[in-house]
DNA sequence: TTAGGACTCATACTAAAGTATGAAATTGAA
DNA sequence: TTCAATTTCATACTTTAGTATGAGTCCTAA
């Protein structure tokens, strides 16, 4: 992360030097004007700018929006119960979950009320919330 | 939208004209190198990328992550109803919507009742899903 | 092999959610 | 003012959700 940071910087101050060079022997043997020379520098940055902007607003939207395994770990949901979790979220009725999981009611209510009480939550409603604040579920 | 874009365009050929004079009138007078203005040039439009670039993306996340009022007219939600669409997607029960709107839980069993049936929902957790999917409320 | 965790299921129960119906008060626009 | 929509509330009911308890199966790590 902050390593990629510094290569690119490092990468840009090298360009630069570069550019210095070429510059110098341009204005001397007069193959291009200066205008020329300036314009390529801008753009060139103006594109970098850019491009690593991009990368840095990326990077904090997959991190905010990903979800946070460690914390599944942590609250001890088991990969059933997680598995439940989000089927509640899309809005599916115990009946419902148990035909998709092919396990009866009985069962999912089991899971159901486990997940209550590890995320500390009233009602499954409330449940769909804590876990999309906890980001271990998709909001 | 456009308009501004083509503002901001039309003033970063302007202040790279008069760079350009500028450049042509340290080089003649010697009061400082090519390198300081190209420096200058560079880290300018350096900036000037990140910044575009920010603002473009930003209007991108406010547009998609936009409440759709129309679609809450259209729906027919009154405003009460959709009040409490709001407070139930918070994972508040009946009994506690009542009492931080200040009315009945029969009350607000009405307005869930109605708010289920135009958004074509069967529970309130699907209700909840529909109403994110339709960028009615707050996902 | 065995102890524990995960998954399953059932029964019996309580609590909450949702439906249906009717009705009164309020409000805003024609 | 009057009419329609909104908001409010109640009662009685059905359905779904959630709790508590106990128990059987399966798998895995010690």
């Amino acid at each position: 992360m902050v390593r990629k940071t510094i290569l690119i910087f490092a990468a840009l101050v090298v360009a630069l030097l570069a550019l210095f060079q070429l510059s110098k022997y341009s204005i001397l043997t007069g193959d291009s004007s200066i205008e020329t020379i300036i314009s390529i520098i801008a753009i060139i940055f103006f594109i970098i700018g850019v491009i690593i902007n991009k990368r840095i607003l990326h990077k904090e939207k997959s991190t905010t929006n990903k979800i946070d395994y460690k914390k599944i770990e942590e609250l001890g949901l088991s990969k059933r119960e997680y598995e439940v979790l989000c089927t509640v979220a899309l809005g599916l009725s115990n009946k419902e979950i148990a035909e998709k999981l092919f396990v009866s009611e009985s069962t999912i209510k089991t899971h159901v009320s486990n997940i209550l009480i590890k995320l500390d939550a009233k009602r499954r409603t409330q449940a769909i919330q804590i876990a999309k604040e906890l980001k271990i579920i998709q909001s």
